[in-house]
DNA sequence: TTCTATTTGGACCGAAACAGTACTGTTTCA
DNA sequence: TGAAACAGTACTGTTTCGGTCCAAATAGAA
């Protein structure tokens, strides 16, 4: 469904909260802040300490707290943490494709994802949480031309 | 790990391999000449043909043709017929999310969908395959300030 | 006209990835 | 020393995905 993982959601809802207030948090804290049930944003926080966009504090009075400013996390760095490395398809780099040699096609795939990156990474989590997405591109980048042929498959 | 399904990938291949003839033609053979097995490709085909992507032609001598020239098939469109929906998270329009009324970013994912959606709809299957797609968009559309806190993330 | 070869259409099934949960161990502060 | 909080691992149920199989339809030949 090209759609990233539930996981990654809540990861951003965690890390804007914790933006929102320079001190250490806990996970239960987090979780009645944010509605996230609480194993789960325990869990995705460790994923995030183990990536180095939160920094943990063990023992009692612990907690988390965010490595950078929100304006300098961008969605992507996120994305990357939780559901792994942004490759649309199998054939890049070193993927390994069937029908590689008859594909014809070589690495243009390497554009396409290289464009999603972009998309991705000019957006940061202060973006997120200040609604100002579209100010700082400047209309979302490139124009789209509708989205061609569209048949409306929305299905 | 936000990578698109390997039945995307075929029928980006499929497809583009389709307009390179304007005929008809069947699953075995466009298996053959695109090296992807033949009831994977038969299957892309089928949903393709539901979607209006390609139409096809049942009985003897059928097979399937291109719906529209290769030039007016956006990658996002293929996308659509073959995963579903772009939309990256499950709290959008009409969307179930459990942190709803905590989360405090509201349909600030819809942005983000957006951009993705404008960046994939911005290249077509002519553009894949003629090796054309930093020409038309004149440079992969916004610069995209590096990765953004970059947790080297490979992993 | 009928029959058959050919090709698509739709249903089915097993495998893998994902989300969520639980438990045990380690670290820190009061 | 004891409680609080993170770290890591392991397990389980569910969903999605990739692949296979059989039935309906059409064109052409007999
Ligand atoms: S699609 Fe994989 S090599 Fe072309
Ligand atoms: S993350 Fe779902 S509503 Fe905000």
């Amino acid at each position: 469904m090209l759609k990233l993982s539930k996981l990654t959601d809540y990861a951003v809802v965690a890390l804007v909260r914790l933006g929102q207030k320079d001190e250490v948090t806990t996970s239960p804290v987090l979780s009645r802040s944010t509605g996230i049930p609480e194993p789960t944003v325990a869990k995705v926080l460790k994923i995030l300490a183990t990536q180095g966009i939160v920094i943990s504090q063990r023992g009692a009075r612990g907690g988390y707290r965010l490595a950078y400013p929100l304006e300098e996390i961008s969605i992507a760095a996120v994305i990357q943490a939780i559901d792994g490395p942004i490759s649309l398809t199998t054939c890049v780099d070193g993927g390994e494709c069937d029908a590689r040699s008859t594909c014809g096609l070589g690495g243009q795939w390497d554009m396409v994802n290289a464009a999603i990156r972009n998309a991705l990474s000019a957006i940061t989590l202060a973006d997120m949480k200040n609604h100002t997405v579209l100010d700082r591109l400047g209309g979302l980048g490139n124009p789209a031309p509708s989205m061609l042929v569209g048949p409306e498959a929305t299905a």
